[in-house]
DNA sequence: CCAAAAGTGTTTTCCGTACACCCATGC
DNA sequence: GCATGGGTGTACGGAAAACACTTTTGG
């Protein structure tokens, strides 16, 4: 439901509003954040959730779409609005308000900014390092939220390839619960929701037989 | 995980935020939202959800309390985070950006605001007037939002007294469904997710035997 | 005594969970 | 032929849904 028209008519006092994107992967079995080594202050050397001013005249969607665009080169994923903060404490500097947003990606399209400073990294979000600002909150709502929606709608979409196998998704799916899931139980469950289908494919994953690969049947969000 | 902290040095160029206060409640067994005649322009005439700037130093949990007491008198009630919006068609004048919250009165409480210009009243849900802006989006994704938030939540104390009749509950539930449910099921589920509990009074209710009175365990939001 | 509202149990259905073996391929 | 990963069915338990009658009061 964001908004879609296009004042260009903006304040000129332009407000300070930070824009903040939690960033989530999947590596070999593992949930990871995107972080920020902050090499200014305030937290110096501390790591942040990325984000940036919004730009005058530009959209919330857009501002986050170009920040997740800066650091990974993804585009064209899953992207939410998470909540929006008005602690300066909270968040980060250089907004009265910071609206987050929570994206998924795959890795295997991920190419990391690389710069000299302010260097992202990946973590695991069951060994965060020390967070700026009030950052591990941000990413603890964050997470909660992804696994409400992972229940019920195709945000995994955004973190496998097109094609992809049940295996890989059930991989997907524990480690973002942080728990072992039953193949049979999970196989139907995915099957009867009709948000993916399989295709002709098959694909085998070193020894073994090789697996069916599925699609899902729609990238649209399910919900708001 | 609202923020918290009270930084007054706030930017001196202050940013146009519009803090916008969705207010349901429930009168006879009809859900209504509070809605004001908009007598400027734009969309002179129409009706618009409740709303104002964010004022310089203030939280935007604050803006909203405030908002709640000056139309309704009410405080001390459900009131939470909607959604961000950036269009500025999409919600309200006066600011590039619209903080949407959603809050509970029973409406009992209630004293509106008596003015000549900007008048409210409350409407149906399904008899709304021909709204400003996008506001009958917002209506409907706080609709949403509520029904979901009914079936797990202790959200219904902010529409109904202190003590309260299973009956007078169920009849809230119904008018926020807006559908029929069944009393034994729906006394079952009640009592067994353990938000409310029985006192040792009874209240009358016309002809007919008294009926327990009920008060909810915790006013405590269950979860964010 | 009758109209009005409160209160109460049982059966069925559906969904989540637990659980173990055979299949296809690479080496 | 054996190690590796893919693929399948059934039984149980708990929650939601369907469903009708008795109890207590006011008039």
């Amino acid at each position: 439901m964001p908004g879609s028209a296009d004042r260009s008519a903006t304040n000129s006092a332009a407000p300070a509003i930070a824009v903040v994107v939690v960033i989530f992967t999947v590596v070999d079995g593992d949930l990871q954040a995107l972080l920020i080594h902050r090499s200014g202050e305030p937290h110096r050397g501390l790591w942040a959730i990325p984000g940036g001013r919004l730009n005058a005249g530009e959209q919330l969607v857009e501002a986050a779409r170009r920040k997740l665009v800066d650091e990974t080169g993804v585009r064209d994923v899953f992207l939410e609005q998470l909540y929006t903060f008005d602690d300066l404490d909270a968040v980060t500097p250089g907004g009265s308000l910071a609206v987050t947003y929570f994206a998924l990606v795959d890795h295997q399209r991920v190419r990391l900014a690389s710069r000299t400073d302010w260097q992202p990294a990946w973590f695991s979000m069951n060994e965060l390092p020390e967070l700026a600002f009030r950052n591990r909150d941000v990413l603890t709502y964050a997470l909660e939220r992804l696994r409400n929606k992972l229940q019920y709608s195709n945000v995994a979409y955004s973190l496998l390839p097109g094609r992809f196998t049940l295996s890989q998704l059930q991989r997907v799916h524990e480690s973002i619960l942080d728990r072992q899931l039953d193949k049979r139980n999970f196989r139907k469950r995915m099957l009867s929701l009709e948000l993916i289908e399989a295709t002709d494919e098959r694909q085998a994953e070193g020894a073994g037989r090789p697996a069916l690969l599925y699609r899902f049947t729609s990238h649209e969000p399910i919900s708001i």
